[in-house]
DNA sequence: GTCTATAGTCCGATAGAC
DNA sequence: GTCTATCGGACTATAGAC
């Protein structure tokens, strides 16, 4: 194995994401992390101070490249002559995630797991998370949305937003689940994520679109 | 207060649920529940042998009413001389969710966020819960959705039904967070449960009819 | 920066009196 | 069926040698 020799700090963060995937917070103990990443259990505060902080910084260091991309894309989507379409601001949103997990190796399934886990996490840890890096975010994504649909009040566009993300956290959240979900299902090729990430996408805007309250 | 007196193994039942729903399985601890509730520790091995047995029949109490109204609901809606259609059938897997939701004290957004809490457990629990409640009933749903839609593939109709299920859980799950998810967005009134369920399914049998892959 | 050792706390489970 | 008391172990965090 001709892998470049990674430094205690990193392995930490790659663990952390994970165990973090696959336990949960509450789950995940500094003690198997520290065996599984071959560091020791001191390292973890000399490094990050605390168990939350690791984690926390392991999450800042995923999903902040994704969220500058989200916005690169949502203003190019905006800056455009014409008004925006749900497509393509809901690719703004969706692609920059599935752009992670499509890594070098294969699907990053891990990855995947893990940011879908991240919004069942206690009120207060989540609360936190939510301030730090999805408020404003979610305002712009909202704000755009607001000018692709023009005719739709505010309230009704809050709660097809609603539904969009719960689709996208819990298609994520389950993804790795996806072959064993139902014995005698058809096996779904979840391993191609550009084709996955166009599903989720055509069915949110279908989904949105359609979504009035009165038939 | 004029309540009727419920024994230990009812209280422990009802604050297993809401501690399940708020911090999850390893975030909980007996003496913290037992405390909530007002009765001994001892009392949890005394009735239920183990913390997970607690948990589990706190989740079959709740599920397994739940899904036999699914059933009943999916029976007659293929028991018709006509073809079922899409939303009768995602109403007999919506409807009996709400019903329980909306308690006669006002809207249960505890019991939605534990339904909803459920599919981001580990792997090992997760697994075992969906052999014992879901296996059969997602066999179920899946050949009643391919006789709704009869032009897909069964390849499609399970891509579509994962999202749909995704759209479900994630909703549930995050619904009680509605009003505060983004500071600056419209308050929603997630306290009609007839409004949301009507919504949601409007949403998913939209997503589901125009999830086509190529556009 | 890495290690050992351990403090101090909390955990699930259970024995045994009542 | 409920209680006290406690076992044995796991946890996070840290002190201090190297």
């Amino acid at each position: 194995m001709l892998e470049t020799v990674q430094d205690t700090r990193q392995r930490l963060l790659e663990v952390a994401e994970q165990f973090y995937a696959e336990r949960g917070f509450e789950g995940t103990s500094l003690r198997s992390l520290t065996d599984a990443a071959g560091v020791n259990l001191a390292a973890v505060n000399y490094h990050f101070g605390s168990k939350r902080n690791l984690m926390w910084e392991m999450f800042s260091a995923r999903i902040e490249p994704i969220n500058t991309q989200r916005m690169f894309l949502l203003d190019k989507v905006l800056a455009g002559p014409e008004l925006p379409t749900l497509e393509g601001v809901f690719d703004a949103l969706l692609v920059p995630v599935f752009d992670v997990a499509q890594g070098p190796n294969g699907a990053n399934l891990i990855f995947l797991r893990m940011i879908g886990r991240v919004f069942s996490e206690s009120e207060e840890f989540w609360h936190q998370l939510h301030n730090q890096f999805f408020d404003v975010l979610c305002r712009r994504f909202l704000d755009a949305i607001v000018l692709a649909e023009p005719k739709l009040s505010p309230e009704e566009v809050a709660w097809r937003f609603h539904f969009s993300i719960a689709t996208m956290l819990g298609a994520l959240g389950t993804h790795k689940s996806l072959n064993r979900n139902c014995a005698s299902v058809p096996t779904l090729n979840g391993n191609d994520m550009d084709e996955t990430c166009l599903r989720l996408r055509n069915f949110i805007c279908a989904g949105f679109r359609g979504a009035q309250l009165k038939p």
